[in-house]
Parts: C-alpha cells; sequence; structure tokens
DNA sequence: CAAGATTGAATTTTCAATCTTT
DNA sequence: AAAGATTGAAAATTCAATCTTG
C-alpha cells in the first residue's frame, strides 16, 4: 500500500477518534454532569469482581500513573462516587471502590453514553460494513499488543 | 446493530487509536527526539502555505487552546524548530513558522513515522480491507462533522 | 528491603484577564 | 471597541522521593 492512503487511514482514525471523543465528552457533562474519563472509570469499577480494582491495577487500565491516579480517585471521593478500601489482610494495598451515588451517577451516564454511540456508529453504518469494521480493528490490535 | 457490539467497536477503536498513538511517541522520541505531537505540529507548518500558520488556526488544528499553544510554540521556539513572524502588514497577527533545523528534525522524525505506520497499519491488512476501512472511516466522519 | 500507595516539586494545560494593534 | 495573541493563576499530570505494611 502506498504511503499517502496509510496516512490518510491514520489521519481519519484520528479524526475520527478525536470528534467521537468530543462528542461524547459533551454530551455526558451536558446530561449526566461527569466526564467521558469519569464514565469509562466508574465503568471499570462497576464491571469488576467486588466492584473494586486496585490502585496500580486500574492506573494501568486508564493510561495513567499511579501517581496521577492517586489524585483523581480523590476527587471522585470528594463528588461522593468512589470510595477507597483497605482490606484487613494486606493493608498495603488500596482498593478504589464504586459508590452508590457512584452507580446511580453511571446510569445516568450509561444511557447518554449509549445514544451517542448509537447515532455516531450504529446510525452510518450498515450491519456488514460495522462487523467488517470491527474485524479490521481487532486484526490491526494483534500486533500492537492491544492488551491493556 | 445491538449495544454490545457497538460498545466493542468503539473500544476496539480507542485501544487501537492509544496503541499506535504510544508506538508512534515512543519510536519517535527514540530515533528522532521528537514527541509525536511535535511530528504533527511541523508536519502542518511544513505544508502550509508559506510554511507558516497562524497562531488560533494552529491551536485549533491541533486541538489545543490559545493560550496553551502560546506556550508550546515557546518551547518549539527555544529548541530552534520554529519561529514567529509578525507581518508588518497588520501587527497583532503571528505566524508560527518552521525553520531550517524544525525541517531536519521532521525529515527525521517523518522517516520513523513511516515505518511504524507501515508496519502496524500496512502490514496487517489487505489492499482492500485498507481500502474499506478507510471508507467507513469516512462516512462515520461524515456525521460527526470531522472537520477541524 | 520489597511491594504498594501517596506526596512534593516540576511540567503542562486551561481559563480568564490583559496587553497590543486595528 | 474588536481582533489577536500573551500572561498569571489555577488545575491536572508526571516524575522522583517518601511513607507504610509485609
Amino acid at each position: 500500500m502506498g504511503e499517502s492512503e496509510m496516512i490518510a487511514v491514520w489521519g481519519n482514525l484520528h479524526r475520527l477518534y478525536s470528534a467521537m471523543r468530543r462528542s461524547l465528552d459533551e454530551r455526558l457533562q451536558a446530561e449526566a454532569g461527569c466526564s467521558l474519563f469519569d464514565h469509562d472509570l466508574l465503568t471499570r469499577l462497576d464491571c469488576a469482581s467486588d466492584r473494586r480494582m486496585r490502585m496500580l491495577e486500574l492506573a494501568n487500565r486508564m493510561e495513567v500513573t499511579r501517581g496521577g491516579l492517586t489524585r483523581i480517585i480523590d476527587r471522585l471521593v470528594e463528588r461522593g462516587w468512589v470510595r477507597r478500601d483497605r482490606p484487613e489482610s494486606n493493608r498495603r494495598e488500596v482498593y478504589a471502590l464504586i459508590t452508590d451515588g457512584g452507580a446511580r451517577t453511571l446510569d445516568q451516564a450509561r444511557a447518554v453514553y449509549l445514544r451517542v454511540l448509537d447515532r455516531t456508529l450504529g446510525g452510518q453504518l450498515s450491519e456488514d460494513e460495522l462487523a467488517e469494521f470491527g474485524n479490521s480493528t481487532n486484526k490491526l490490535l494483534m500486533v500492537l499488543g492491544g492488551d491493556r
């Protein structure tokens, strides 16, 4: 494949990702009072076993540093959406754990999130196109070590 | 299309974008001594007419605030890759303009950039798959106002 | 002393206020 | 006064050093 096509595809990917992120973030802020980042973090906790996750693990998943996550969780605790749990068994570990308030916010956010995704992804491509699109991203992720 | 497929596609898009960005940034830092952001900004200037761009326009393209760009350009000026031009005709305007040193760095960076793109995009999909992938991103960008 | 998280200092980015030119 | 960029103060993030528990 020619250079210019590759560059164009990467450029599209960049614009698509940014535009979708902006769209999701704007609607979430306006209608659910939380950022896309907040939504993603709360979703991680909500889906984790026991609805909680160790700080380092969560930092890796959210692609921020350990120190950065400490402050992020501080802010979410202030907002009442998350609390910290230090298990008796090993008092070095700290778990972040979603509260009932956090779960309520997430419910709100989830509806907005799904609506935006439906408008941007679902509405624009046919079933087949979207399946094919998904396949391509999967293949591309293979070589990149898309684990994380 | 079902919710879970949409979420999966968005999740893939997220992971793909992050992984490619990380890969590009790491290789550029290691082999060309600049970040992916630096590469992108220098490329914008290099391709612009007269190889220069007004501050506000550049800020919009790079998706940072006006104030943010002022500092970013300050740092690039210190590094010798960019300089400021205040035209006589309208002394309110400031243009950022790539220097010869910046162009040399960009040459280096360009080679790394293309090699990474070729390894991640070119190597993994067939011509047809990649063309189809490009088409899908184009369609998706339509509704999002992917201008910017 | 190793594992795990937090903290202080430095860097980067944004926001709002300000400065300069038209 | 409006257009355009810069600046100070605040917020968020990283890096390295430190604190705490095992």
